[in-house]
DNA sequence: GCGGTGACGGTCG
DNA sequence: CCGACCGCCACCG
């Protein structure tokens, strides 16, 4: 991670319980950061490869995986499956169920 | 330094 | 429920 920015985004997402998903735009918002929701968008893709981050429960504001299959998005979905995240054809998650509510929103 | 770009988001038709 | 547009902003060639 080069950015203080990007070291923010990820500690929010691994925040993220199992389980739960949460979108770009209220990871950019929890990380403190304003109008970044497509920053966060880039710091994950900027993981490339295997980590720990669960990368896969930041979907977008619409409720749908917005990386496409071939990039990354078939692998999403089977994650999100696996967790017991119900995950239509499309990509389409209901945020009504599944959508992260921390307690706090921002931190101080 | 500049312009195109995108794992975004909100609005409008 | 789409698709088109627009605002945003760090990255990258």
């Amino acid at each position: 991670m080069a950015s203080p920015s990007y070291a923010r985004i990820y500690a929010v997402v691994r925040r993220i319980p199992r389980g739960r998903v949460a979108t770009y735009g209220q990871v950019a918002r929890l990380a403190g950061l304003s109008n970044a929701a497509r920053q966060v968008g880039y710091a994950l893709h900027a993981l490339r490869g295997p980590t720990a981050l669960p990368w896969h429960r930041v979907i977008n504001s619409a409720g749908r995986i917005s990386l496409s299959p071939a990039a990354g998005g078939l692998e999403q979905r089977f994650r999100l499956l696996a967790e017991g995240v119900v995950v239509g054809a499309n990509g389409r998650v209901s945020l009504r169920r599944y959508q992260w509510r921390p307690a706090r929103k921002r931190f101080p």
